[in-house]
DNA sequence: ATAGTATGTCATACA
DNA sequence: TATGTATGACATACT
């Protein structure tokens, strides 16, 4: 807050509209302000300041550069714990520079941030869409997908760029709550998506991307083991839900969360990614559970068919192997009737001339094996058989 | 060093 | 149209 006086901020005249001041609020660093009052924000340990931001580019006001309310960003602390000037201040006016709180905090390393999002292909130029988190000149913060700037560099992101201003701004219109006081802000900042935010997804392949300084592989490592990336996205951008609720939660109260929580576009477009990615993984296991059930059952079945396969052949040979038996059987039995048969002569009759055959009725006739084979075509010339 | 496996992610099709 | 699901393909980490 201390900037606001160097950079001569007339409030009458440079904060015209649109924040409320009324529900100017404080906020907690590691949260985003939420509507509702069943805010999860108790952990906060240090408050600061969130502004409303509108999108209209005309509306630029003179002297409000917000780089008056954010100062250069590497290394330097923003202690916005000085909140008396602008303590009701509207708490959302500033939402989407929550990030600057990174800068804030202990132990932040602007690197790390950077590799949260960092997109592997812009190393690589297999894809062409760059993710910067940056400051812009309006003191937002944003990412920068442009295709020119193939460099991800936090430190040269904050505090960068962003010629287009009509999209620099999420805005949130609260008038609702009645004040309509002198004291309102213009911010515009950047959260221009170039690309689809999957594509700025940084993927497993930047965790170990060639030419990554061993010092950021060693960082994601050891956070790997943690925090999934998705959490630590989450936890970097002060997401105030878990990743497990923003994947689990019906869509209904998604959507609702989303409206009734003031969110920077950025902020929506990583819940989204995550609720996005956590379905998809849980659809991937399944899937491949899924598959492997498939496979399993196939295994399966291979081995009933391959065991059924085999108990049919042993069923085979058992009843060739009664077949063989039957056939000599019958060859016996008809040897057999043949040694005792005589003709009307009192002849033996040959068994390689004649044949036994079975009538329905039981009936056992002597048949000339010229009759059999050809089809009892001569069935009237069979002679009856007269038994010893 | 290499191969195989597990997992996450993306793209795409489809419901 | 938005959202969720299914799945092949790919990359990476791990064993």
């Amino acid at each position: 807050i201390n900037s606001l006086a160097h950079y001569n901020v007339n409030f009458t005249q440079a904060i015209s509209h649109d924040v409320n001041l009324h529900e100017a609020m404080l906020l907690y660093p590691n949260t985003t302000f939420r509507r509702d009052s069943v805010a999860r924000t108790s952990q906060a340990q240090e408050q600061y300041l969130q502004l409303n931001f509108h999108s209209n580019p005309e509306q630029t006001l003179p002297g409000t550069n917000i780089t008056g309310f954010v100062p250069p960003v590497d290394n330097q602390m923003w202690n916005l714990t000085s909140q008396d000037l602008l303590y009701d201040l509207d708490a959302n006016i500033l939402d989407e520079i929550n990030l600057l709180s990174l800068v804030t905090e202990e132990n932040f390393d602007p690197m790390e941030i950077s590799q949260l999002f960092e997109e592997p292909d812009s190393l690589n130029s297999s894809h062409h869409c760059n993710f910067s988190l940056s400051v812009c000149d309006e003191g937002a913060i944003g990412y920068s997908s442009d295709p020119v700037s193939s460099h991800y560099d936090l430190e040269g992101a904050v505090g960068g760029y962003y010629p287009e201003s009509s999209k620099l701004c999420h805005t949130h219109q609260r008038n609702e709550s009645g004040f309509h006081g002198d004291l309102t802000f213009h911010i515009f900042h950047d959260h221009t998506y170039h690309t689809k935010p999957d594509e700025l997804e940084p993927t497993s392949e930047s965790l170990s991307w060639p030419g990554k300084s061993q010092k950021v592989s060693r960082y994601l490592n050891d956070t790997h083991r943690n925090l999934s990336r998705d959490e630590q996205r989450a936890k970097a951008l002060h997401i105030p839900f878990s990743v497990d609720e923003i994947v689990r939660m019906p869509v209904d109260s998604f959507n609702s969360m989303l409206s009734r929580y003031y969110l920077t576009d950025l902020q929506v477009s990583l819940i989204r990614d995550i609720r996005r990615r956590g379905k998809n993984k849980v659809a991937a296991q399944n899937c491949r559970k899924r598959k492997l059930d498939i496979i399993l059952n196939l295994e399966d079945e291979v081995c009933n068919l391959q065991a059924k396969k085999e108990t049919l052949k042993r069923e085979q040979a058992q009843c060739n192997k009664s077949i063989t038996i039957m056939k000599q059987k019958l060859h016996d039995l008809c040897h057999d009737v043949f040694s005792r048969l005589k003709d009307s002569e009192g002849r033996p009759v040959d068994p390689n001339l004649y044949a036994l055959q079975c009538n329905h009725d039981g009936t056992v006739l002597i048949v000339p094996k010229e009759l059999v084979t050809s089809g009892h075509k001569k069935e009237g010339q069979k002679e009856k058989v007269r038994r010893n």
